[in-house]
DNA sequence: GTAGGGTTAG
C-alpha cells in the first residue's frame, strides 16, 4: 500500500529511496508478504536492462557471455529485481528459461535464492502459452532439482494453473511440499478455492481449520471469507438441515478474526434460519455479529423481524427495534412494511393506521421519517378488508388515485376484490375488476381465482364457471386454485358428477392439480360415500408426490366408517402411523362415534382413553358420540351421567347437538319432564336450540299432552328466529287441531312467515 | 467469483 501510494504521488527520488534492492531482497528473505509486481528498478539499472535485452536477442548459442557477465555480475551483484525486469521482457518462457540457466551456470553467487524471481517469470510466461498444462508441472519438478525456492507469487500461480487445468493431484502435492512460510493466507486461499471447486470439501476445510486456530500463523482474511461464504451460500448447501448450525458456528469463528460475510449473505442466512424454525438462532447470530463488530445493514434485521413476526414473538421484535436504534441502523420502508403487516395480521388495524399516519405526514417514527410506498398501502388496504372494513379500503384507493406519486397495482385491486367477495358483494368485486382493466392494471391469476372463489362461495357456481371460461378465452388464466373452488362448490350441492367433470376439464386444460385439489376431491367423494373413487384419487395424490394430511385421512376414515369398511379404516390408520401423522381429536371422535354406532361401547371407551393418553382432550363431539350410543342402547341414565360428568369435570361446554341427542332420547323414553329442565339449562348456558331440539321436545310434550309448555316454547321458537320445518308443523297441526287450538297454530305460522319475509 | 428484506386467492 505504502509503496504504490508513494510511487504514484511522489518524485523518482522517493522511489529510489524505497528502492527495490533493499525492499525486494528483504521480502524474499522473509517471505512474509508479497508484492504483485516488484518495485521499479534503480535508475541506473534501466540502461543495463536495455543492453542485456539486446544481447539476448540473438540465438542463445551465440550469446556474448563475456559482455553479459560483465553487465550482470560486475559490482554490485545482480538484484533479483533487475533480473526480473529483464526476464519479463523476454518473448517466451523458453527464452526466459535459457536466461535462467545461463544465470545458474554463470553466477558467482553460491545461493540460488536470487534466481527465484526469474523462475517466477518463467512460470508466468509459460502459464500464458499453449501447453502450459504439462509444461508448468515439468518446470516445477525441474525447479526442485535446481533447488531454486519458489516465491509466493510462483506458488500461487502454479496452484492456480494446476487447479484451472484440473491437475488436482499435482497442486495437492505442491501444496503439501511447500514450506510452512510459503503456505500463507494468500496461498491457502487459492488452495481452498480450488479444492472446493474440485469437490474436495473435506480437504479444503482441513486447510481452513488450521487457519481458524487462534495460535496458527496465517489467519483467514476477507478473501478467505469470500471464498467460504460464497461456497456456503449456494442454495442447496445453505438449505441442508445438517449444515445450518455448522454455518452459524463457522461465521462466528470467522468473526473472531474480523472477517464477516457481506450483508446480503447474512440476510440469506437469517432468512433460511427463520424459515426453518430457527428464528432464535438467527436472532443470536445477529446479536453476536454485532458484538464482534460486524457492520450490519438494515436488510438482515428486516429478515429477522419477518421471522419473529411469523413466530408471533412480539417481545423479541421490540428488542430488535431497540437494538437497531442503539446501533444507529435506521429502519427503512421495508421495516415499516413488516411492522404494519404484522399489526394487520393480528387485526390491530388501527395501530397499523397510526404507524402509517405518522409515516405519511413525514413525522418522525422512532427517530426516522420514511415515505410509504405501494406495498404499505396494499398491506393496509388488505388489513382493512380482512376485518370487514373494505369500504374504508376503497376510500384509500380513491384517495391515493389522485396522488401522483402513488398508483395502485394489481395487488391493490386483488385485496379489494377479495374484501368485497368475502362480504358477499360479488357485483362490487366485478366493478373493481372492470375498473382495473380500464385503468390498464393487468389482472393476474390471483384476481381470477379470487373472483371465481367468491362466486362459488356465494352460491353462484354457474356464473363462476362462465366467468372462468370467458377469462380463459381472453387469455387470463386461473389455475388449480380456481378449479378447487369450483369442485368444492359442486360437492357442496351434492353434484359429484359435475365436480369430477371439472376435475377432468382441469386436467384437459393442462393444469396439474395441487394437494388441495386432491384433498377437496377426496373429501367430496368420501362424503358422497364413493370410496372406490376416493381411494383411486388417494393413489393419484401419492403418485403426484403429495402426501395426505390429517384432515384428508379423517375424511377417508369417515367415508370408510360409513361404509362399514373396518379393514380400510385400519389400513388408513396404519398408513398415518407410517407417515408419522398423528391422529387428531377429529380422527378419534370419528372412530369413537363409529364404535358407538355399531354398539361397541367398550372399544369406544378404550379409544377415548387412548385419546386422552395422546394428550388430546375429548371434545363435545366425543362426549356426544358416547351419549348418543348410550341413549340408543336405551341406557339414558348412563348417558345423563356422562353428560353431567362432562359438564362438571371438563372444560367442554355442551352444544345444541348434545342437547338434541339427550332431549330426543329422553322424550322417546317418555321422560319429557327430564327433558324440559334441559331446555332451561340451554338457555342458561346460552346454547341456542335448533329445529331438531324443538321437534323432539314437541313430540315428547305431545305424548304427555302438556299443552302449556308447548305453547310457551312455540313463542320462544319464533323469538329466537328458529325456523320450524315440516316435521314441526306436522306434530303441532295434528296435536293442536285435536285439542281445538287451531288459532294458536295459525298465529304461529303467520308470525314465522312474517319474520322469514323480513329477512 | 453473489444480488438480500415487506403486500394479494383455498
Amino acid at each position: 500500500m505504502s509503496i504504490t501510494l508513494l510511487a504514484s504521488k511522489h518524485s523518482n527520488f522517493i522511489r529510489v529511496v524505497e528502492s527495490c534492492t533493499i525492499r525486494f531482497s528483504f521480502l524474499l528473505r522473509h517471505l512474509s508478504t508479497e508484492p504483485a509486481i516488484p518495485p521499479p528498478p534503480r535508475q541506473n539499472d534501466d540502461s543495463n536492462v536495455e543492453q542485456v535485452l539486446q544481447l539476448l536477442q540473438i540465438p542463445d548459442h551465440e550469446w556474448n557471455t563475456t559482455q553479459l557477465n560483465h553487465l550482470l555480475f560486475s559490482n554490485p551483484a545482480p538484484s533479483p529485481c533487475l533480473l526480473f525486469q529483464i526476464a519479463r521482457r523476454l518473448p517466451s518462457s523458453s527464452q526466459a528459461l535459457k536466461f535462467l540457466k545461463y544465470l545458474q551456470y554463470n553466477s558467482p553467487l553460491p545461493d540460488t535464492q536470487f534466481l527465484s524471481s526469474t523462475l517466477q517469470t518463467v512460470f508466468e510466461l509459460a502459464s500464458r502459452e499453449p501447453g502450459s498444462r504439462t509444461n508448468l508441472y515439468e518446470l516445477y519438478k525441474a525447479s526442485k532439482e535446481w533447488n531454486i525456492p519458489l516465491t509466493i507469487n510462483s506458488a500461487t500461480l502454479l496452484i492456480r494453473c494446476f487447479g484451472r487445468n484440473g491437475l488436482v493431484e499435482e497442486f495437492s502435492i505442491l501444496f503439501d511440499e511447500l514450506e510452512h512460510s510459503l503456505k500463507n493466507t494468500q496461498v491457502r486461499n487459492a488452495v481452498i478455492r480450488l479444492l472446493l471447486r474440485a469437490g474436495l470439501v473435506d480437504k479444503a476445510f482441513k486447510v481452513l481449520d488450521e487457519m481458524l486456530r487462534p495460535e496458527f500463523d496465517y489467519h483467514p482474511d476477507n478473501v478467505t471469507g469470500h471464498i467460504i461464504f460464497s461456497w456456503l451460500m449456494k442454495r442447496e448447501r445453505l438449505g441442508r438441515t445438517d449444515t445450518r448450525e455448522e454455518i452459524v458456528e463457522l461465521v462466528l469463528k470467522f468473526g473472531k478474526f474480523g472477517v464477516f460475510p457481506n450483508s446480503i449473505w447474512i440476510t440469506q442466512m437469517v432468512t433460511v434460519l427463520c424459515s426453518n424454525g430457527k428464528t432464535i438462532k438467527a436472532y443470536d447470530l445477529l446479536l453476536e455479529l454485532m458484538t464482534l463488530g460486524a457492520a450490519l445493514k438494515v436488510a438482515p434485521f428486516n429478515a429477522l423481524l419477518t421471522g419473529l413476526g411469523r413466530d408471533k414473538d412480539f417481545n423479541r421484535m421490540n428488542e430488535v427495534m431497540v437494538k437497531m436504534k442503539e446501533m444507529d441502523i435506521e429502519p427503512d420502508v421495508i421495516t415499516f412494511g413488516i411492522i404494519i403487516n404484522h399489526l394487520c395480521k393480528f387485526r390491530k388495524i388501527d395501530e397499523a393506521l397510526e404507524v402509517f399516519q405518522r409515516m405519511n405526514k413525514g413525522q418522525e417514527v422512532g427517530g426516522v421519517s420514511v415515505e410509504p410506498d405501494v406495498v404499505i398501502f396494499n398491506t393496509l388496504i388488505d388489513g382493512l378488508c380482512k376485518v370487514g372494513r373494505q369500504e374504508e379500503g376503497l376510500g384509500f384507493l380513491e384517495r391515493f388515485k389522485t396522488q401522483k406519486e402513488w398508483s395502485p397495482n394489481t395487488v391493490t385491486y386483488n385485496c379489494l376484490i377479495h374484501g368485497f367477495c368475502k362480504a358477499g358483494e360479488i357485483e362490487r368485486g366485478l366493478q373493481l375488476f372492470d375498473e382495473m382493466n380500464k385503468e390498464g392494471i393487468v389482472p393476474n391469476v390471483i384476481t381470477i381465482n379470487t373472483l371465481v372463489d367468491g362466486m362459488c362461495r356465494n352460491g353462484r357456481t354457474a356464473s363462476a364457471v362462465q366467468f372462468l371460461d370467458e377469462m380463459q378465452r381472453k387469455g387470463l388464466k386461473g389455475n388449480a386454485f380456481a378449479y378447487a373452488s369450483l369442485i368444492n362448490a359442486f360437492y357442496h350441492v351434492n353434484n359429484i358428477r359435475k365436480a369430477m367433470e371439472i376435475f377432468y376439464q382441469m386436467l384437459r386444460e393442462g393444469f396439474s392439480p395441487d394437494a388441495i385439489v386432491y384433498y377437496k376431491l377426496i373429501s367430496g367423494l368420501s362424503q358422497a360415500r364413493r370410496m372406490d373413487d376416493a381411494t383411486s384419487l388417494l393413489s393419484k395424490l401419492k403418485e403426484s408426490g403429495f402426501h395426505p394430511d390429517v384432515s384428508c385421512y379423517n375424511d377417508l376414515i369417515t367415508g370408510f366408517c360409513n361404509k362399514n369398511r373396518t379393514d380400510k379404516v385400519k389400513e388408513m390408520l396404519s398408513d398415518m402411523e407410517k407417515a408419522g401423522i398423528n391422529p387428531d381429536s377429529i380422527t378419534y371422535n370419528t372412530l369413537i362415534s363409529y364404535c358407538c354406532k355399531i354398539g361397541d361401547l367398550e372399544v369406544a371407551q378404550k379409544i377415548m382413553k387412548k385419546m386422552i393418553k395422546a394428550g388430546l382432550s375429548p371434545t363435545v363431539a366425543t362426549y356426544g358420540a358416547l351419549v348418543r350410543a348410550y341413549c340408543l342402547d336405551g341406557k339414558v341414565d348412563e348417558a345423563m351421567k356422562i353428560f353431567r360428568d362432562m359438564d362438571a369435570a371438563s372444560k367442554v361446554t355442551s352444544n345444541a347437538v348434545m342437547y338434541d341427542i339427550l332431549i330426543e332420547s329422553l322424550c322417546n323414553n317418555n321422560d319429557v319432564e327430564l327433558a324440559l329442565p334441559l331446555m332451561d339449562d340451554m338457555k342458561a348456558k346460552g346454547v341456542k336450540p335448533n329445529t331438531a331440539t324443538y321437534n323432539a321436545i314437541f313430540k315428547g310434550l305431545r305424548e304427555k299432552k302438556w299443552l302449556k309448555p308447548a305453547i310457551e316454547l312455540m313463542d320462544t321458537m319464533i323469538e329466537q328466529a328458529c325456523n320450524p320445518d315440516y316435521v314441526t308443523l306436522e306434530i303441532l297441526r295434528e296435536w293442536l287441531s285435536a285439542v281445538g287450538e287451531t288459532e294458536k297454530l295459525k298465529n304461529f305460522v303467520q308470525r314465522y312467515e312474517a319474520s322469514a319475509s323480513a329477512t
